[in-house]
Order: C-alpha cells, then sequence, then structure tokens
DNA sequence: TTTATATTCAATTAATATGTTGAATATTAA
DNA sequence: TTAATATTCAACATATTAATTGAATATAAA
C-alpha cells in the first residue's frame, strides 16, 4: 500500500515556502523595477541605486532577496558587484505577471490608459511584431531605432539599430531616412520611451511604428542580439 | 520635444504597485496550496479550509487576496462562494515559478530529492510527455489511470482515464490490464500521488508509468478533457 | 417571517518586512 | 602596510501582513 510518512507533508510545505519565496521578490515596487533594468542589462549596486532613488543599503537588501530567491546572480568584478538575471526565464516570468494583471485588473488597465493615452483624432501608431521586424530589417524596408539610454544600448542591442535618446533626437533628425518606416523600441511593453520617440517623430512628418515588446523579449526568443 | 510629466513617474509607480500585487498574492504557501487546488477544479471556502487546514475567516481572507490581484474569481452560488481560477495562464504562472525555483534554488533540489526518492536500485520510472501519452492512447497500447481524490476526478480528467485512489488501488488491482503500460497521473509535477501509485504497481509486477505533468497543464494546453 | 447556514467583515494581537543609520568587510590603489 | 571605495551587515523604528475570534451579512429553507 502506498505509504504516506509523516514528514511528507512538512517537506511538501516547505517546498511551498521555497516557491513563495519568488513570489514575494517579484512582490515589491522596488524589486520589480529592479528586475526590470537587469532585465536590459548587468548593473552595479551603484547604478541600481541611483536609477531606482534608493540609497545602497536598501538597494543591496533588495538584491540579496532577489539573489535567495534564484532571480538574480552576483558576480565580484574587482571591488564592485555586478549583478544580472540569472535566467531568461525571468523575462518571461515578468511578462506573464503583467499580462495576468493586465487582462484581469481594471486598476491596470485605467493606469496604462493614463500612461499611453490614446489621441482620438490620429490612426494608432503602427505596432511591428518581431516576426514583421525582422522581414522588414531583410528587405531593408524599416530603419530600427534603440531609444533607450546609451548605457543599456552599448551593453546589448538589436543588430542594425541606431541608437538615439529622446534628447539627442531632435538634432539628428535629418539623418534618419524620411522614405523608409522608422521602427522604434525600448525596454519593453510597459516604458513609454518608444511611444514619446513615435509620438514626436510622427508630429515631424516621419512614416513611424513601435515594436511591441522590447529588448528583453528580442534576447529572450533566441534571436540574434550586437553586444557591446 | 518628448514630455515627461510630472506624474508618469507616479502612474509607472502604481502600476509596478500593481503588478507587484501579483507577487505578493502568489508570496505565501497558503495561497500557493488554495492555487494549486484551484488549478484541478473548483472549490467551495469551506472544502479548502478543510483541505488547507485552516479555519473559515482566514481562508476566506487569503482568497480575497488572490482575487483582489485578479488571479480568482468568485460567483455566488445560494449561499456558497464557489472560487476558481480567473485563467489558464496562472496554471502557466505556477509551473514558470517552479521551473525557476527548481533550477536554481538548490533548497528545492534538496526537497524534491526528499519527497520523490529515487530507488537507486531500479531503473528509474519511464515518464511519459502529454505528446507519448496521446498517441499511446490512440494506438490503444496504453490504460491511462488518475490517482487524484475522487471529487477532482469528477470535475474533469483526462479522456478514458480510470479512476481508482491509492486507496483503492489495491483492490481494484486485478481490473487493470497486465499487458499493457498503465500510464498514472495526478494533480502536477509536485504532487507525489502518482509516484506512490506508480512504485505500488511497479511492485506488484504491472509495466507502469508517469506522466510528467498533471490535469492542469493538460487541460492549459488545450487537449480534450471531459468533464463531469 | 423566522431560522439555519456559508461566508465575509472588523478588531485584536502576533509575526514579518521595510527603510534607515552607522559600523564592518573585502578589494584595489597608493 | 595603509588609505580609499563599494558593498554588505547589524540594529533599530516603523509599516505591513497573518491568524484568530466573534459579530455581521446574505441566501435558502422552514
Amino acid at each position: 500500500m502506498p505509504v504516506t510518512t509523516t514528514s511528507q507533508a512538512t517537506t511538501e510545505h516547505q517546498l511551498r515556502d521555497a516557491l513563495a519565496g519568488v513570489g514575494k521578490a517579484i512582490g515589491h515596487p522596488h524589486r520589480l523595477r529592479l528586475l526590470e533594468l537587469l532585465a536590459q542589462r548587468a548593473y552595479r549596486v551603484e547604478q541600481l541605486a541611483e536609477l531606482c532613488d534608493l540609497n545602497m543599503a536598501s538597494t543591496s537588501q533588495h538584491l540579496q532577496q532577489l539573489r535567495r530567491a534564484g532571480l538574480i546572480t552576483a558576480r565580484r568584478e574587482g571591488r564592485q558587484m555586478i549583478y544580472r538575471l540569472t535566467d531568461d526565464r525571468i523575462v518571461d516570468l515578468l511578462g506573464l505577471v503583467r499580462d495576468i494583471a493586465q487582462s484581469q485588473l481594471a486598476e491596470v488597465e485605467r493606469l496604462l490608459g493614463q500612461l499611453f493615452p490614446q489621441d482620438i483624432d490620429e490612426a494608432p501608431t503602427e505596432v511591428f511584431t518581431r516576426e514583421r521586424l525582422l522581414q522588414g530589417l531583410e528587405n531593408g524596408s524599416v530603419t530600427l531605432l534603440d531609444v533607450r539610454p546609451g548605457a543599456e544600448f552599448e551593453a546589448g542591442h538589436l543588430p542594425g539599430a541606431r541608437h538615439l535618446t529622446l534628447a539627442e533626437l531632435k538634432q539628428h533628425l535629418h539623418e534618419l531616412p524620411a522614405d523608409r518606416t522608422i521602427v522604434a523600441y525600448c525596454r519593453g511593453p510597459y516604458c513609454t520611451l518608444s511611444h514619446q520617440a513615435v509620438a514626436y517623430l510622427r508630429q515631424q512628418g516621419y512614416r513611424v511604428a513601435r515594436l511591441a515588446d522590447g529588448f528583453p523579449e528580442w534576447k529572450r526568443a533566441g534571436l540574434p542580439v550586437e553586444e557591446g
């Protein structure tokens, strides 16, 4: 007859505790922000602290919670610690949480409407899937534009992408082709950078579209990237 | 020039707060247990309370946290509330958390070794993928055995599955075919029921294998189920 | 209506998580 | 060695979350 030892329930409970640790780790806005940043590239504690507007001790502690949950790893390099995602599946995890929240929580829907307002007069911006972008790059019908911060571009970007931050866009406007569709991309679906770039370029009369998601998802999909 | 309103940072923070809510929701062992159960079938509060060994008030509060996070919905039916997963993607979420934890946390690896000990002498139990099982069912080379509790089987099971709990297995042993492989399945990868069934049947001389994952994953994959 | 029942709400206490400060550690450069 | 720097640890105050109890609500049956 099947045996159910007394310790089995305990083990199952411990197992559930360990899995809950992953939930706890992503269950805080600061840690989500850290993961979003680390999905773009590896960072030192100091940089993360600055980008998240946290002090170093706090940042370090959050990073260690993420590490204990198996979501990031640390490597010492000289006198600094470099943190990175353990695994591309963390990108999937963040994406899945985003998708579930977006489809089930009215609050998220509302906030997205606020963050990405649709100008009702205009036709909606064209959105490229990864497949369509690949095709466009192959037949040379699109110019690819990375509008993330320079450091993120340098650590890795889509092949052939031109890099311009929003601030640089105005001065280099004439360098962009008027006869081809410009496809802008940024950190991911909830990042506003590519939306802002698209709005500006469109206003300036360019043919412009937006990649549906960002660099991490592209890399996660196993598509080629140029690394700095 | 691109505009960054003062409220944008706030909106992004609120958005991250909402997403963190999903993490918080799955960041407690009791709530994970509740989700595992609800992945099998819809349940009333009372049943969940009993299965999780919690009192009703506590159970109800945990359920409401899951509901606020958009992971489950409630429907009143007479004087009772029926809870169910909002979405099959919740099954994906649990699976992804499991996979990440398993590959990144030594503690999880250790606990699994404890929960599913490999008898070193024996050849390891054969594990069927869903694809292989489908094929085996088609050509009639396997008998499918559901070893979950009766209520879960009745709410939905794999087509053609025979239901026997571990307790019932002994008495109905002779009804099982000796000339075909018996494939047992249960709640999912971390459920011990199918392992126990396999160990017993094997010891009794049956040709027996285990489905890699359980009923929720099968259903989630869009494969046919027989509903009670 | 009244009564019985399932569930949720409210209030309390206990437990846990967070942010902050200053000290401790580990590594490089002097 | 010593000094400088990046990071982590320890300890505290504060905030959030959990479990428990008893009361309140909503529905169905009497």
